[in-house]
RNA sequence: UGGGGUGUCGCCAAGCGGCAAGGCACCAGGUUUUGAUCCUGGCAUUCAGAGGUUCGAAUCCUCUCACCCCAGCCA
């Protein structure tokens, strides 16, 4: 992959580390917990942590943030290694675990308790909320909290032992009950959970909180820049108080960067977990999920979502990003990549009168205007045709450039015709359109310098293929939808999936190929169905629509 | 109201004391067998606000305002 340059904070103090030898390698690392799929955001950090290995000649590691088995499945896992992938990233040496280092993790917790810097502590859940006062008061001493080492080593290792329930006891830093920073009033280190771990099984009966682990796991690994999002800016003097009073060998430092917030969406996983266990989605993987395996699914290209990264920037500020620039960045991708094709979503049937009923003319065709590399296709053109009902009109104004009765239009790589009537039911209507061809318009303008005003898309009658389209719309209608006072259920585009069961598709599609993205001509980009397309029935997702300024 | 952050065009974002990059969106033209693409031009006398320092401030100082995060044995 390029090493496009980057510009920001972050590669700043990178660069001035490198320059001033305080870093000799540039090591990051992403770090999802695997409790749900990885969305936008993460794509975000993706992007923000390879990115920068990458472009510092560094490297950077996956590791799995495994601290809490209880929300924890191996299912995640998988679907976290494959997205990574997807984007078109490689982690350095093998996946990483938090878990892997628990042994580690347990003999520094000893060392801190030894130390006189951490003690078990009997308040439940409930009594230590109370201890720990509010933002503006400070917390108690908790009654453990002058324990003797012996004691504080004994009952740690009972705990470890499984002595005791969960939620009897705690193992906590003892730092400063009366700190501003919550975070800081002596934070818990251990809780007992006497459950399967996906990775350890039945190994523990204690975890270490994200607290205790994270700057310890980036220890371990020589991380130097252990980047994370604004929210865990308060968490940064923990962090480092750990790195400091434990024996460790690499001294990792952690910055923060502000999340992303594309508008019109949600990137909350416990949301989008509603979604989907609610059933207002059919999975992680719905096209309209801002997921990555939703993305994918959609149509989106990895290298759409990395060039949407680098567009947004990374900085330390916290807003809404306008959806329209990630548009921007798969049009663009698709516009210059995505062969082209024809299909009629609303079909009306037009019969050309002038056009022997036996007659196929083969017309091979680019397929991309500008992309020889991109091959050729063949359209085979015929006396019945369907076009789009929406592309025809009895009368219209000067500004409707399609067809309309007793004037003509471009079939869009074939023939300029001009219609002549309108067949309709008994209920008024229309069934089918007569017309005739304009002789000599393949490739040229008619000789009579009468210039068709528009091009329409077009399928041969007797040789399309029918498909199933499935348009896709934004899954929310409000810009901010879990913003304030909003309930984001109550935000739920109803329209955000239609279905076209019958589309009639120019033959070439049927040689399509799952995960193959194209441009249906005047429509949009389309992406054949990762998991339902086949030659035998062919599904196409409506990635995003061509930008449309015509506002008539 | 304790602590930690952030405020530059509708949105994102450069800028780090020398006189406001760029992208998205939008608007106006041109080209065009996709009302797409492409091309050209327009789009912040002003940097949350008010004072101050300075020959000179978005950049330094002071105060004010707005918004975000923190009281999980989640991450």
């Amino acid at each position: 992959m390029e090493n496009t340059p980057i510009s920001n904070f972050l590669q700043t103090i990178i660069s001035d580390d490198l320059a001033e030898g305080r870093v000799a390698e540039v090591v990051t690392r992403f770090p999802p917990e695997p409790n749900g799929y990885l969305h936008i955001g993460h794509a975000k950090s993706i992007s923000v942590n390879f990115g920068l290995a990458q472009a510092n000649g560094g490297r950077c590691n996956l590791r799995f943030d495994d601290t809490n088995p209880e929300k924890e499945s191996q299912e995640f896992i998988e679907s976290i290694q494959a997205d990574v992938k997807w984007l078109g990233y490689e982690w350095s040496g093998e996946v990483r675990y938090a878990s892997t280092y628990f042994q580690q993790l347990y003999d520094w917790a000893v060392f801190l308790v030894e130390q006189g810097k951490a003690y078990v502590c009997d308040l439940n859940a409930e009594e230590a909320r109370l201890y720990r006062g509010t933002l503006t008061e400070a917390g108690k001493n908790s009654p453990s909290r002058d324990r003797s080492v012996e004691e504080n080593l004994d009952l740690l290792e009972r705990m470890r032992a499984g002595e005791f329930d969960e939620g009897a006891k705690v193992l906590r830093a003892k730092i400063d009950m009366a700190s501003p920073n919550m975070n800081m009033r002596d934070p818990i280190l251990y809780r007992i959970r006497k459950v399967t771990h996906h990775q350890t099984g039945n190994d523990w009966v204690i975890y270490p909180t994200y607290d205790f682990a994270h700057g310890q796991e980036d220890a371990i690994e020589g991380v130097t820049h252990s980047i994370c999002t604004l929210e865990f800016e308060d968490h940064r003097p923990l962090y480092d108080w750990f790195i400091e009073s434990l024996p460790v060998n690499s001294r990792p430092h952690q910055y923060e960067f502000g999340r992303l917030n594309p508008s019109y969406t949600i990137t909350s996983k416990r949301k989008l977990k509603q979604l989907v266990d609610e059933d207002v989605v059919i999975g992680w993987d719905d096209p309209r999920m801002p997921t990555v395996s939703g993305m994918r699914r959609r149509g989106y290209s990895p290298t759409a979502i990395r060039k949407f990264c680098d567009m947004i920037g990374t900085t330390r500020s916290d807003g809404v990003v306008d959806v329209a620039m990630l548009e921007f960045a798969i049009r663009e991708d698709l516009n210059e990549n995505a062969p082209r094709a024809m299909a009629v979503l609303n079909p009306l049937k037009v019969v050309l009168t002038d056009y022997p009923v036996e007659q196929v003319e083969e017309l091979v065709t680019p397929c991309h205007p500008s992309r020889e590399d991109l091959g050729e296709r063949m359209l085979p053109f015929t006396r019945e045709l369907y076009i789009d009902a929406d592309d025809f009109r009895e009368e219209a104004n000067k500004k409707y450039k399609r067809l309309v009765l007793g004037k003509r239009v471009r079939l869009r790589n074939a023939y300029v015709i001009e219609a002549d009537e309108a067949i309709k039911d008994e209920a008024g209507n229309i069934i089918e359109i007569h017309a005739h061809t304009i002789p000599n318009t393949l490739g040229e303008n008619p000789e009579d310098g009468i210039k068709p005003k528009g091009v329409i898309q077009w399928v041969s009658a007797a040789h399309g293929e029918r498909a199933e389209l499935r348009i896709y719309d934004r899954l929310f209608n409000h810009e901010s939808p879990d913003k304030g006072d909003n309930d984001f259920m109550d935000h739920l585009n109803p329209e955000s999936l239609s279905l076209v069961k019958a589309a009639w598709v120019e033959p070439s599609l049927k040689s399509a190929v799952p995960e193959q993205r194209f441009q249906f001509e005047r429509e949009g980009y389309f992406v054949a169905d990762r998991y339902d397309h086949s030659s035998e029935r062919l599904v196409f997702n409506k990635t995003i629509g061509l930008r449309d300024t015509w506002n008539g």
